[in-house]
RNA sequence: GGAGAGAUGGCCGAGUGGCUUAAGGCGCACGCCUGGAAAGCGUGUGGGCGGGCAACCGUCUCGAGGGUUCAAAUCCCUCUCUCUCCGCCA
């Protein structure tokens, strides 16, 4: 959420910034109902101020026994102004309140401006693709033949979307969970938290994937939220908090399954493991001074790309132009692994930072050194997706034979194991 | 799931309609005192919104939301959460 007196005073740098998205939000209904909100403000505060000074004269009236017939009736009169006044506050507050949880971030000022995915930005590769003497299968063909993935039997339990992991498939996975927690926690210092996979509607607001992203969410019968990432419960620890400035900046990361329901990717990526309605992630999240947010993304998106150097899998760092940023989002990196059989790069991490956005949303505020208290920036990214993970091992790591060769790093995670 | 008890400021805790602009204590900050410190004494101490260049002023905030009343921490209703006991359960 922007700030209300930004929106107020600078109008015209929410403006650019809405134009730079391609985003058609029209302002002009946010403007007539704040200054509407400000009128009934004045006028129903001015009255309340009355009626306090007049309940106090009442009551010492009372206590002296004397009569307060005619200040009474006058205060009847003014009460029932208040309660009109403030249905109308409460009608202008709530369409003030939904039209600002519709309007995006602001981007930052060194994301390049684009109308789609085509105009995001390389920025580095790191190591070449391996070159195959024959042609590399596809890890879902992989998986079937070595028994170790299984989407039939994933499609029996639950449908479309669902994979069954079996043998050295699944202890690939949890290998790979389990290394890249210990090396965020170990040594790039993240706290580990193991949080609630569902959450309530004020988390998932908080963070911004409500009100406008429902259909992508899953939802229980009893009005629970499964997460679409960790991001949503692990930012919102700390909402409605007021964190102290030596405690700046808070670094977690978590490991969670993540739920997405997948609303309007019919067709796409349909086979494998890479668009799955859940998945594993270990997600690595921050809560940082404004000023140091920026340097702090960079730190985080290099502790990401370390995974994947350990695991010597090849990648590409690109920066997502103005119409392809989220909507919480004020800058983000995605980093894209390669996969050999399709020939491309796939993003396995999303690193973005949401200056204050989410953080005004969820309330998440430090007292500054200065004494101030002020929003946080929170920051968030992939380190990384555990399935797209997998899968890129399998295709980039296999031999001839349809063997896949475990990398070194994930050995001492798998029992030893040199070979599936 | 059933029964009961609770939720008050950073923390503890008083408060059954107006004298509460939330008592008192602890903590914290600053000052006095001191060679320095402790103790002691004094002063201050949340957040949101609105107005104002500012100092400051107003308003809201006693788990949340409604209601009664001229006036609600206090009375009524609904909900949430915590604790205790019972039941069920990985």
């Amino acid at each position: 959420m922007l700030d209300m007196k930004l929106i107020r005073q600078n109008p015209e740098i929410v403006a650019e910034a809405l134009r730079r998205r391609h985003s058609d939000i029209d302002l002009t209904k946010f403007q007539e109902n704040d200054r509407l909100r400000r009128e009934l403000l004045i006028e129903v505060e001015a009255l309340k101020n009355k009626r306090n000074e007049f309940s106090r004269v009442i009551g010492e009236r009372k206590r002296n026994k004397q009569n307060a017939d005619e200040l009474i009736a006058e205060m009847q009169v003014v009460s029932s102004r208040i309660k009109e006044l403030d249905e109308q506050l409460q009608v202008c507050e709530a369409t003030l309140n939904s039209l600002l949880l519709e309007i995006p971030n602001i981007p930052l000022p060194d994301v390049p401006e684009g109308i789609g995915e085509q105009d995001n930005v390389e920025l580095r590769r790191w190591s070449e693709p391996r070159s195959f003497a024959f042609e590399p299968l596809a890890h879902w063909d992989l998986g079937e033949k070595l028994d170790i993935l299984d989407f039939e039997r994933g499609a029996r339990l639950a449908g479309a979307r669902f994979t069954v992991m079996k043998g050295a498939g699944a202890l690939l996975e949890r290998a790979l969970v389990n290394f890249m927690l210990d090396l965020h926690t170990g040594k790039h210092g993240y706290r580990e938290i193991f949080p609630p996979f569902l959450v309530n509607a004020d988390a998932m607001t908080g963070t911004g994937q409500l009100p406008k992203f429902e259909e992508d969410l899953f939802k229980t019968t009893t009005g629970y939220y499964l997460i679409p990432t960790a991001e949503v419960p692990v930012t919102n620890l700390h909402r409605e908090e007021i964190l102290d400035d030596n405690d700046l900046p808070v670094c977690y990361a978590a490991y969670t399954a993540c739920f997405r329901a997948e609303a309007g990717s019919y067709g796409k990526d349909t086979r494998g493991l890479i668009r799955q309605h859940q998945f594993n992630k270990v997600e690595l999240v921050k809560l940082t001074r404004p000023e140091d947010s920026a340097a702090e993304l960079e730190k985080l998106i290099a502790d990401a790309e370390e995974v994947l150097q350990l695991l010597g899998l090849p990648y590409r760092v690109i920066i997502l132009c103005t119409a392809d940023l989220g909507f919480s989002s004020a800058k983000t990196y995605d980093i894209e692994v390669w996969f050999p059989q399709q020939g491309l790069y796939r993003e396995i991490s999303s690193c973005s930072s949401f200056t204050d956005f989410q953080a005004r949303r969820a309330g998440i505020r430090y007292r500054s050194a200065s004494g101030r208290t002020e929003y946080v920036h929170t920051i968030n990214g992939s380190g990384l997706a555990v399935g797209r993970c997998l899968a890129a091992i399998l295709e980039n790591y296999q031999t001839e034979g349809g063997n896949v060769i475990i990398p070194e790093a994930l050995r001492p995670y798998m029992g030893g194991k040199g070979i599936i």
